[in-house]
DNA sequence: GAAAGTATTGAAATCGATTGCAGAGGGCCT
DNA sequence: AGGCCCTCTGCAATCGATTTCAATACTTTC
């Protein structure tokens, strides 16, 4: 009575119910095809046992694991996790669950990646990470069937991966244009990592705002930064000691912006008094700053959710999506008291 | 050659490398069983077929997931990502896939949890809440094996599982205890959840420090709170609201603790001017607030990874643990800005 | 009343690996 | 030469479900 039962399977809901495996099955999965009489045999039957499904079991029969791989640079990044949220919500919703990996690791990765998906652990993939090099996660033209991907966030140029995405660019130049509309005329920029194309198409969008309104871009004022606070942080010293410094900047994110804000403190500048600065992504502590931060608020919840459905469409239904889609999502200006007008007029770049 | 091929299986390796399954079975995960040349040959063939195992069908012959399941209250937490990516990493490590699970939905997700740990799809569960009740979770005492479960973060007091967690009492007294080494006598606390267990260790811990320095607890000084920035946000009002205001407070967590200074901000109050605050986890925006937040940190990375560790130790060999494993890891004070003397000298309690 | 259709069930194959057992072959010892 | 041990390999069972196919009983229809 204390040994250590082994777990019950479908064999012993059958022999108690005393009918065929295959009728268990049947009661379980497709009521309707079994009498009401079996049916209740076999409930009672399960109650006693204690019998629950070995989905390893039922996976390798129907060839489904009903789970997703989420792969993702960092988990701690609150932008990436808020997604991450949103994604297992839907997914779990739709019975299916979780798997997540973070992609730090490089090459080494890409190989696990690759296995994790060609071992039927998980029916899609749904990739967090643009620059991602999937050349090397021969998925797609090898000789089998594909596996279903779908990107999110940043988007694989030539890849022919279903893409949902914000409006990066688009919104980068409103946020600039915001800058310009309050009637700064010298505006920076704080990058984002070099090779990163979210980064790269802010940076764009930054460069199409100014020249909209007649503005030349300054090689100068594009300060260098990772997304990351202590990068922000680093480039207020540079910003310093610039000759003739822009009286506001777009940081690539909030977290660098934020960086950048505490960095300036040390120098005795005062947002949004000395400068004004827009963020991008409306972190969580956006509003709560000193001073609350204006930003692009990006719908992280509707991208992850909207990732995921597509992902699980495309899992449930190869043909339901059409044969390319990309999803663009629009992002919104939050307008805070991190931007304000300029303090002096102001008449462009140095001359 | 263009129809969606089959994904190779260890059938067609065999067939390729004429010899058995169980000879391939065996070239790939003991080699040392098999002959030099059977070996090459083996290679080869997997080589030329594309195959990559089926971990459904080994999971299935094994009894083995090779993945843990990670439950937690939320993962848009930075808190518990951070705890998340350390747990990954370690598992990753070890070749183990990770699932994770939110635990929103209350009573229904229990009934999930379970099923999720009695399909064998996971060979483990991690558990980052001690709100959750776990009697609701019948994993231990049910007529079968046990599942192997460790909780981090949060203690589930008699639950007999093996636990991992930080030390908030004491670490919540020392906090303390550094305002009251500032000078401080009005120190008031801002809550966590009220049914929290994290909370409420942290609460008594204060409460202990102030006792042991002969200063009495004054109930208003408790200020109500869930550990989110919005909830200090408005206990701020209440704050003003106090005939006899605190000196300085500790916060449950940072959020609060920023939700709190941006409230009090709204009122003119500045801190560390007219107030201390010091808060709990040492997130990353901490040391870029403004003030730089005064904070207690919590070994995060420590914590997931010894999660881990335990659990896929666990796994591993169920008699290699103790009965009963409780790793307490120790908090850091890490002081910043956020905290200093009291303005005017200070004689306690309210007349 | 016979034929056709429908509802219900079971036997057995199947998914793709691992593994216990046994047999073949070779080397070594007595 | 015979016996023993060791290395290498293959056969076939096994993990726990699903699913095809066929058989049976029961209705319905003409």
């Amino acid at each position: 009575m204390n040994e250590p039962k082994k777990t019950p399977t479908i064999q012993d809901v059958a022999r108690f119910a005393k009918v065929s495996t295959a009728t268990v099955s049947r009661a379980l999965s497709i009521p309707s095809k079994v009498s009401e009489a079996t049916r209740a045999r076999v409930s009672e039957a399960v109650r006693v046992t204690g019998y629950t499904l070995n989905q390893t079991a039922r996976s390798l029969r129907q060839r489904t694991a009903r789970t997703i791989l989420v792969a993702l640079p960092d988990i701690r990044n609150p932008f990436f996790s808020s997604i991450l949220d949103a994604i297992e919500r839907e997914a779990t919703l739709r019975g299916y669950g979780v798997l997540v990996l973070n992609l730090y690791f490089g090459r080494q990765t890409v190989v696990q990646l690759r296995d994790f998906l060609l071992s039927n652990r998980a029916d899609g993939l749904l990739l967090l990470d643009g620059a991602f090099d999937v050349s090397q996660l021969q998925v797609v033209d090898e000789q089998r069937a594909p596996v279903p991907v779908v990107v999110a966030c940043e988007e694989i140029p030539k890849s022919g991966f279903h893409t949902v995405l914000t409006d990066n660019g688009e919104a980068a130049e409103r946020a600039t244009r915001h800058l310009i509309d309050l009637g700064h005329r010298r505006i920076g920029h704080l990058l984002g990592p070099e090779h990163n194309i979210v980064a790269r198409e802010r940076h764009a969008g930054f460069n199409r705002a100014l020249e909209k309104a007649g503005l030349k871009p300054v090689a100068e004022w594009c300060l260098r930064g990772n997304f990351e606070m202590e990068s922000g942080f680093a480039a207020a010293g540079r910003y310093m000691s610039l000759p003739h410094r822009p009286t506001a900047f777009f940081a690539a994110n909030d977290e660098s912006a934020i960086g950048f804000l505490s960095g300036l403190r040390q120098y005795g500048v005062t947002c949004p008094r000395d400068i004004s600065i827009v963020g991008f992504d409306d972190l969580g502590v956006a509003p709560h700053y000193d001073p609350p931060l204006t930003t692009m608020r990006q719908p992280r919840e509707a991208l992850g959710r909207m990732a995921a459905e597509a992902l699980i469409d495309m899992i449930e239904d190869p043909n339901m999506l059409p044969s390319s889609l990309r999803i663009v999502l629009r992002s919104e200006l939050v307008v805070r008291e991190s931007t304000g007008r300029p303090a002096a007029p102001d008449d462009g770049a140095p001359s």
